[in-house]
DNA sequence: ATATCCATGTAATGCGTTACATGATTTG
DNA sequence: CAAATCATGTAACGCATTACATGGATAT
């Protein structure tokens, strides 16, 4: 249900075709709720049958148009509405905790190998959120260039912040992450110091 | 596909029928990979189609039955298996992240309201992993008291601390996730005071 | 002209959620 | 004997993933 949201918020900014939603998406919203193209086409069409979003054709060369979808009042109303509820936490779901819960189960190389993808992985997307949390700062990201112009120059600072501190979560997250792995490669080497 | 092996793992410490692995689940693996029953008896029924457990009638009151599964070597083998795979990683899909990202679309009094809501949730977990890790730690727990009769207690150190150190990453996220929503009350305080 | 975007999907499958459903057994 | 627990589900639905599929437009 949340990609419907997330959708909305994107269309907050400005009417998008169902390819630039998806473009878009990967740079802004979809850092916090990530779905393919494949479900992002169908779920415009669900909304637009809604009321939600308001689909026009638009030309796009000689011969053909492309849907051009815009938040309708209902739209703002639903995703109000929405912002406004108290969330459900999903129930955790952690392969990567699982896994180290069990790492008897495999031999200390392997489960040291683990966790450094661990950090990797955390590293990689900390690189990528802290990219696109300066871009939102200078505003270079595309999205939130065009919101701005969308609304009153007071309302800049307060929008512009609450961006960066979704971005701040998800890094502070990712670096409790690193630092449980490395505590994790430390222990490994406690109970099964690297032979040589 | 995880839940196949948090099943596999549960069943590594001794032999379980549906329901006691549905019970078991909640207070253990189920802490890194959550199920409802509903899911749990189907799967298991699966497995043992495929040979990775194996389902043993036994006696329940005067007339009646219940299955008992416990894993077999096909069954070690694929946990140990999976163990040995790099895992990949699932996309993000978080809501409150998401939600606060766009705060500028609810008044502050909701937005500090969702922030209060995330600090509850993470301090209501975090008690319920630090009180799982006591319990594995000294023993209380049951299925890792049944688990240590069933290994030499050579192994039982490395046991236990993987299983502690898979909740202290828990507990660590948890504790990054209130401290992020501390930050963003204060910062709501900041952008608009609150007014008295 | 050819490659790369841009545009828009469908189909199959699987995982997960919710709600409903039932009956036997043990415990107090 | 009533309540709680044990035991085992089914059915419907929706969300998500993966792979596949196609054709027009634009840039070099």
């Amino acid at each position: 249900m949340s990609l419907r949201y997330a959708l909305l918020a994107l269309l907050t900014a400005e009417p998008l075709t169902g390819y630039d939603a998806a473009k878009r998406f990967g740079a802004s919203v979809g850092h916090v709720w990530h779905a393919p193209d494949s479900q992002i086409y169908p779920e415009l069409r669900r909304m637009e049958r809604e009321g939600l979003i308001a689909g026009e054709q638009v030309r796009w060369g000689p011969n053909s148009t492309k849907t051009r979808y815009s938040i309708t009042d209902e739209g703002v109303r639903a995703f109000r509405d929405w912002m406004a509820t108290p969330l459900d936490y999903a129930p955790v779901r952690d392969a990567a905790h699982m896994r180290a819960a069990y790492f008897e189960w495999t031999d200390p190389d392997r489960a040291r190998e683990c966790l450094q993808r661990h950090i990797e992985h955390y590293t990689e997307q900390i690189a990528r959120w802290r990219a696109t949390r300066e871009a939102i700062l200078d505003l270079t990201n595309d999205t939130i260039a065009t919101r701005m112009r969308k609304f009153p120059a007071e309302d800049h600072e307060r929008i512009i912040a609450f961006k960066a501190f979704a971005y701040d979560g998800l890094i502070g997250r990712g670096e409790a992450e690193i630092a449980w792995a490395r505590q994790g490669l430390e222990l490994l080497d406690k109970l099964a110091p690297a032979e040589e």
